[in-house]
DNA sequence: AAACTTATAGTACTTTTTACTTTAAGAAAA
DNA sequence: TTTTCTTAAAGTAAAAAGTACTATAAGTTT
């Protein structure tokens, strides 16, 4: 027999004791989105235990029992890229019943960018091999980590045309021309070189450096950097950036 | 001692056992939203137990160990309105660790569009009373629901400008002015009334009928419905809706 | 029938977007 | 050192979209 229990918000017509509901697994995945030759690409990591051993899957890990849900992704990134302050958002939580083999595991899902060239991921105990694939030619997954994916990439696209995040996954320091190729990869779509620029010029959110491009076979660019501090002045004043 | 589990992904450098991760509770909190009197409402209950006895609160529950996220969102839409086939979509969860007194639940928020006029939401026993609120006029929260509803509120203010949902909040059939008082109340900003039709016509999403608003103490307005299926279809081609 | 209210159509103007041309600046080859 | 090549960067014109406002139509109420 159950008794009536101090229940949450209601426990709805079955009167289950409150343990009864403790009974969930939580984990985090997190889609590293990187960019480098033109093309989007995918950290993911080759399974190196039960389920799925030896798949190709998202990098994840279950939730400690006393941490915070952005900071178990943080932990992941940090543990797979040895990067910090890496720009990382929540995006969508999967849950669905017969999702894990092993029992209810919630998975939330982040998507995260980080600049390729600052460092090398290296495989560890928990994972045969990292490495980076292109959007467009990604192996099988395990799990529920397709849809994930495509999902995170979905949203990704969306939020990429309001807010300036594609600066994240450059150098400090790039050129327009180099900016334009990451909107073109993430959006899978090609942009007239000189309005691009306008624009990009016209809603002033990057700073011209005395500096040019070395090592090109051509005239060098001039050399930017994103000014994120005049963004978020001005975000409070709710203007919005529409690529 | 803790022997070397069956790990979901990894367990990174603490080998704790498999079961000591699954101690979270998992709720889903579902904010409704509806429209009258060209005012954003939404609909709050007032907790009939503890925690947080008698304050207002976003309606919500715990998840069922059988049951998937979407389900248990529309479970706790249908049981408050009676309603089927709602609108609703998810939109962040939150998880810090202490937001929860009685133990770790972490939630998973849902947003909700509702014809006001189609119900009459009823108290019952998990909640002493259920009310609309203006949008403007909110009471104080239990939980961490204030920071939910908010985060809510800018979701849906950002959705509403790429996809048609506007029409949810809506009968079936309605003026065009109408749908302009939604976008107002939505946006919380005037349009101009021709160009606001202008607009709405140019995108070909919604059907005029043969018919005409009554009892209304001026000339009457055509009423018009919105075209689903030309939308669906549209979407496909990946043509935008943008307000 | 006159006055009033809102629907609905139309018009002129401004701003933004798009497509394309021209010139500039540096690197490499002849 | 001159020519050729490549990309940077500025400019221009046409088209489209957005904005502000005016005029007329079609009902209801007095």
């Amino acid at each position: 027999m159950h008794k009536k229990n101090p229940d949450i918000y209601f426990l709805s017509e079955n009167n289950l004791p409150f343990s009864d509901f403790l009974h969930f697994g939580m984990s985090t995945d997190c889609v590293i989105f990187g960019y480098k030759d033109k093309s989007l690409r995918v950290l993911l990591i080759q399974r190196g235990a039960e389920p799925y051993l030896d798949n190709w899957a998202i990098p994840g890990d279950l939730v400690y029992p006393e941490e915070d849900l952005d900071s178990s992704a943080d932990r992941i990134l940090q543990h797979l890229t040895g990067l910090e302050n890496i720009y990382f958002e929540q995006f969508h939580t999967f849950g669905r019943v017969d999702r894990h083999p092993v029992g209810r595991v919630i998975t939330v899902g982040y998507y995260s960018l980080v600049r390729t060239d600052n460092h090398k991921p290296v495989a560890s105990t928990w994972a045969k091999e990292v490495k980076w694939f292109d959007i467009n030619e990604l192996p099988p997954l395990g799990f529920d980590h397709e849809e994930i994916l495509q999902k995170a990439l979905a949203n990704l696209r969306k939020k990429v045309r309001t807010e300036p995040i594609g600066f994240e996954l450059l150098p400090e320091k790039f050129t327009l021309l180099e900016l334009q190729g990451v909107y073109e990869a993430l959006l899978n779509m090609r942009f007239d070189k000189p309005n691009f620029r306008k624009k990009i010029l016209s809603m002033d959110l990057v700073t011209p450096l005395n500096e040019v491009e070395s090592n090109v076979a051509h005239r060098p660019a001039k050399l930017f950097n994103f000014d994120k501090e005049r963004y978020d002045a001005r975000k409070k004043n709710e203007i919005s950036f529409e690529l």
